[in-house]
DNA sequence: CCCTTTCTAGTTGCGCACAACTCAATTGCG
DNA sequence: CGCAATTGAGTTGTGCGCAACTAGAAAGGG
């Protein structure tokens, strides 16, 4: 395979090549939901924390609007999520759980289990692996 | 890994994140040259090997005819690589790298420095890395 | 109160990823 | 050998991800 050119250089591709896998991971059962891992995270984000404006929505997942928009048009035309203008402040938009959104969470219970399965990482290196990204996310020029 | 307590659900989100704040760390310097973060991985692939079929390239950067195929072609409109059917079987093309292809890998050498700076990580952390994420990419479903 | 500055969401354009497909070249099995 | 199955590259279509931009609403200073 690739002979390292440096460690940094081996580790930022595998990142790449590690965060692909895993959504292939998600795929099958996603796709049988008609859902992408994206729109997957945002239906993640409402389940925890009811009605969220597309603003926070961003912050969270780390996403602009230009990826959030036209994705969350396309949740709402498969019925999951409502969006509102806000109306103390009529810039934002509050994006809402539908009954459909409601019920994708429990359908999609046995997705977490289903990833731990597929991903044969110990407790121990999960919790590494968690620590060492949260570095990786927090370097200069991501402020 | 039997009890799902969320973290992996965790783990994988911030694979997903880190490895875009990753590419962002590269995208300035990138820029400067019209390069994606895509057409880096394929050039340094070049850079080692030298003249590679299109199908290895898909092996080792993990992508297929659908991503590399245009890829491709846009790194020989901008002059970087040449691509030849191959004389002993002609369903593969070899793709090569011109001059200015091989003139990047020496324009672009302090990238790997830039990284490891901005990635502020250890030696150990790096290793350490290298090792999780070497075991998330070989998981079910990925062979 | 007006006017500039800032902020939120959305749109456009481009380049991946990936599925599904085409087509030609090669392989392999009878 | 003949021909079906496989393989390698490319094309098409969809959905991100991100830069650059727009439109409209709010904030704030004079």
């Amino acid at each position: 395979m690739v002979e390292p050119t440096g460690l940094e250089q081996m580790v930022c591709f595998q990142l790449y090549a590690a965060s692909r896998a895993m959504t292939a991971v998600y795929r099958p059962t996603l796709d049988a939901h008609g859902l992408t891992y994206p729109q997957y995270l945002a239906l993640r984000v409402l389940w925890h924390r009811g009605p969220t404006t597309v603003r926070d929505l961003g912050k969270i997942l780390d996403l602009d609007s230009g990826t959030l928009s036209p994705l969350l048009k396309r949740l709402e035309t498969q019925g999951h999520v409502r969006r509102t203008r806000g109306t103390h402040d009529e810039r934002t938009v509050i994006v809402d759980l539908t009954d459909s959104g409601h019920a994708l969470r429990t359908t999609m219970a046995d997705l977490p289990a289903q990833v731990a399965c597929a991903v044969d990482l110990t407790e121990d290196e999960f919790i590494q692996l968690h620590q060492l990204l949260g570095k990786v996310r927090s370097m200069k020029g991501t402020a």
